[in-house]
DNA sequence: CGCAAAATATATAGATCAGTCTATCTTTTT
DNA sequence: AAAAAGATAGACTGATCTATATATTTTGCG
């Protein structure tokens, strides 16, 4: 009985992307799983506890994809944190998740609605490029850098600002300035491997 | 008498900045502007008109103080494009608009909450960031990089993941680690400058 | 002062919001 | 097959939403 539980979190998810949080209201959501109002309120408290349960869902579909497509690409630590660029350039092409259209990082806008830091969905926010933030670092420390943590922060950064700069600006060309900057910082960080 | 007019677009700026877009009511607008809710509807025609307006109005404010900030600290064009980032520090930083906490670019929410790129809020946004681009562009021509619109794209690119990277990660080092990725930039870029 | 424009309060419409309740239906277990 | 347990649809609450209508008061200004 959590095929219904998965549905709605899996519709939550897919709306709460195009519509965004606030303006998503629960009918919407119940009528596009095809499932009762009190399904939903008997699998989450509220639709904040839904919001949540959405996210987590995302975190773990969004690492795992980013996670799988960059090690496809490369065994080298260097190369994979390049590659993390070529997925993200995917991801904004609208390639990784095809069904869905690119409308930014669930993440960030998640906080753009929710911009107390201590607002459970915030946390989850801050979580979850928190965990992006640990993969990174040890690719980073792989790599041979001196100050991994250093390097993978501004690689992230770099990541945050060509999402961003995609969504707002429709440029799609952002992973690629984000990937130059990056092939630069590491050319600098990794001078002697 | 567009004192009332004035006091609802600064009203509704500080509102829509704390609480997003959707989650902000007229009542708590008109409330909190100490206005009618018909001199609201008088001075515009529905709450996306407002909500543009309230964009325009800080789209204006963030350029005057930004240019300004930058160039009050050098005439020299390339220590002005690493100006961009002391700035954003202290927006960021809370030192900008010390009446206002920080909750990210305004425009930046504003798209997560207005996916499609025609609806005229995520055309405002687009608008504003395409204005900085300007600016920048031309401090990059005057610093004499050969590829002025790339190297401004790349570093509004990281003005963004530092923006990012601090709202959602409260991570207020970010501008710090994009400063230093501009300036291996533009050592790269200007060498022959 | 007097007039016109602007702002006011209040009532209202009609949707929609999150969340609850109940009565019906389906499924499972005995 | 009967009873118990769980899921369903749909009505409903009370609040809130944007927006409009109306009638009154305040304000700016010649």
């Amino acid at each position: 009985m959590s095929a219904k539980r998965e549905k709605l979190v899996e519709t939550a998810q897919k709306l709460f992307a195009r519509e965004g949080y606030h303006a998503t209201g629960i009918d919407k959501i119940i009528a596009e799983a095809g499932v009762a109002r009190m399904t939903l309120y008997k699998h989450f408290k509220s639709k904040d506890e839904l919001i949540l349960a959405a996210l987590r869902r995302r975190d773990e579909e969004f690492r795992d994809w980013l996670i799988r497509t960059v090690e496809r690409r490369s065994a080298d630590p260097r190369a994979r944190l390049l590659a993390i660029f070529d997925a993200v350039g995917e991801w904004i092409a609208g390639q990784a998740f095809p069904d869905r259209p690119f409308t930014g990082c669930s993440f960030i806008n998640a906080v753009a609605e929710f911009s107390d830091p201590n607002h459970p969905v915030h946390r989850a926010a801050a979580e979850h490029k928190a965990l992006l933030l640990d993969y990174v670092r040890k690719l980073a420390e792989a790599a041979g850098a001196k100050a991994p943590d250093v390097l993978a922060r501004q690689l992230l950064l770099l990541k945050e600002g060509a999402i961003v700069t995609a969504q707002v600006s429709s440029d799609f060309e952002a992973p690629r300035n984000a990937k130059a900057l990056a092939g630069l910082l590491l050319e600098r960080e990794l001078r002697n491997g």
